[in-house]
DNA sequence: GCCGCTTACGCCATTCGTAAGGATC
DNA sequence: GATCCTTACGAATGGCGTAAGCGGC
């Protein structure tokens, strides 16, 4: 049994059991990937893959544990990789974060000005994504880090970690009726209106559906994007209000535009950063962490990724106050 | 990097650093792994081993957590053997043992004959030593399973369940005046004799020792011995009294001699079925097991072996009444 | 008929064993 | 001086790429 051969039966599966399109995506030539896949599936004596003549057709029984547990052996490799660096270079490596337009646009640039300032040789690589590429890719190994508020939950090999809470506001153009209101917005002041937001699964949009549901309303939800910048631009063109996560207003550049804040409408989302289980971190990593969530100290991530159960990770944070943006 | 090399490190450092013993156990060359251990070194950039000269001396710091996460790697790789195994020939296999002296003689013997009789081509294999040599054995991947009283819990990468309760009798011949005892044995009854019983860290000595320090007593002991059948014989010889566990009497061969029940004496011990966390384990072996101890059901095995703590593992069998013999 | 996996073959890299060299205790 | 690791070298093995074959869709 070589490592090479486990990692190719998990790229075949990666690649959809297409071995030639693994192979590219290897660098690689695809009988080579064949012949080794085939050799090891007669040292171990089983079918990893199902074939219907010259086709790959399914995983058998066996081959999905085969695979699970190739997964785990090649995260741990990595591991070894990451910990010889460590002791090598310590300010040296790669950070690969995966995560939605919200986050890197609105969340992520203070963090990574003062991150990239302090680990200049460290070369930070941004996936932007929706909420289950994002997932995948972290569950994958591509990359180190996902950040988001939605659909994280769904990868049981994450280990998720809560950041900070943030709350919604109903943005207008500044002629719009309810940009002179004086009192509180109530939820039928929006329902009456048209309503440009996100796309459902992203940045919370399930947390403002329910809202509505709630109260039996049902929204007239005219456009859906998968980033503020988006709405606002349609909001402008007098589409309708927006409903967009508050930190998404920026002060100078939205003069145009009024925001009203709607946090007792709607619950709080919570955005979380997630991580392959049992994975080292390199200790830029960790700092990386606390400069984003400062409650998440390298001694509180570390517990967290010794757990299994996700319920046993977000039993450690009940009784912390996480930061509201 | 190669399995192979991951496997030379693991062995040198159970070799205490010593390449030609390694090479010899391994049957392979010195020079051969030689070259892949610094190969490996170069690879990552690190040393795992330190060297004065030409001797290696010690693990480095990252050296322990690289041929700790080998270890693991490397018993996943047995687990995908064991898979395939499992799907091809789910009847065949190994199955090593490693147990002491009182759990071979007195508690397996029914356990293994009904259990070679249902699994006629599984060989099965006995590993006799101390507690800790068997823990040991186990943690290594040497043995499948440890059983025995003591000093499992010293060894962290192994799960620890529950077996059985078993309770001490004090032996003495026919002639001895305790044997014409009327009334309850007391703990002076035996502070009062020469005693002879288990080693220390074997067959639940410490229990013993335990009983006569709560009273202030300092028992006189005068033999020890790793095993009941030693005990007897000396105890024949009119040594002393025997103190042992209780299953260790056998009412056929051993009419000369006279057990006095002392289970209202000692605490009861625990002896304890251990394997390595995260092992994949084949079908015949959940059946040993539940053979062994019917409450650990192959759900209750699993579970356990999902969790990472042993506290928490311990938790699963509060409400459990376990078997007394 | 195109796509995609398998087989065949040759080159190159790597591994492993033997033998000799050098350092430590 | 004995032990033990390193270096050197040759034989065998194995991985990988190119080219051809062949079975599905």
């Amino acid at each position: 049994m070589k490592l090479q051969q486990l990692r190719y039966i998990v790229e075949v599966l990666n690649n959809n059991l297409n071995v030639s399109a693994t192979a590219e995506n290897l660098y690689t030539s695809q009988p080579g990937i064949s012949k080794q896949v085939r050799m090891l599936e007669d040292e171990l004596g089983i079918q990893v893959f199902g074939r219907s003549g010259k086709h790959l057709t399914h995983v058998t029984a066996a081959g999905k544990e085969v695979i699970e547990l190739s997964k785990q052996i090649l995260a741990k490799v990595e591991s070894i990789k990451a910990i010889a660096k460590e002791h090598t270079l310590p300010d040296q490596g790669k950070l690969n974060i995966a995560t939605t337009h919200t986050q890197a646009r609105y969340a992520l640039p203070n963090v990574i000005s003062g991150f990239i300032q302090k680990y200049p040789k460290v070369s930070l690589h941004m996936h932007q994504g929706s909420p289950q590429q994002i997932s995948e890719a972290a569950s994958r190994g591509d990359a180190d880090f996902a950040i988001a508020t939605e659909a994280l939950h769904l990868y049981s090999d994450l280990v998720m970690l809560p950041c900070y809470h943030w709350n919604r506001s109903v943005i207008v153009r500044k002629d719009h009726p309810l940009a002179q209101l004086k009192r509180l917005l109530t939820i039928n002041d929006v329902a009456t209106q048209p309503i440009v937001t996100y796309v459902f699964g992203f940045t919370g949009r399930s947390e403002l559906d329910k809202a509505f549901a709630a109260q039996g309303l049902e929204p007239h939800i005219v456009f859906t994007a998968t980033d503020a910048d988006v709405i606002k631009t349609y909001v402008r063109l007098g589409l309708g209000v927006g409903v967009i996560a508050s930190m998404a207003m920026d002060a100078e550049l939205d003069t145009d535009l009024v925001a009203i804040d709607a946090s007792h409408l709607f619950d709080a989302s919570t955005t979380k950063i997630g991580f392959r289980k049992g994975a080292f971190l390199r200790s830029y990593m960790y700092e990386f962490i606390q400069r984003f969530a400062p409650h998440l100290t390298k001694e509180v991530v570390e517990q967290a990724n010794l757990l299994r159960n996700q319920d046993d990770i977000d039993k450690l944070f009940v009784n912390v106050t996480l930061p509201v943006r």
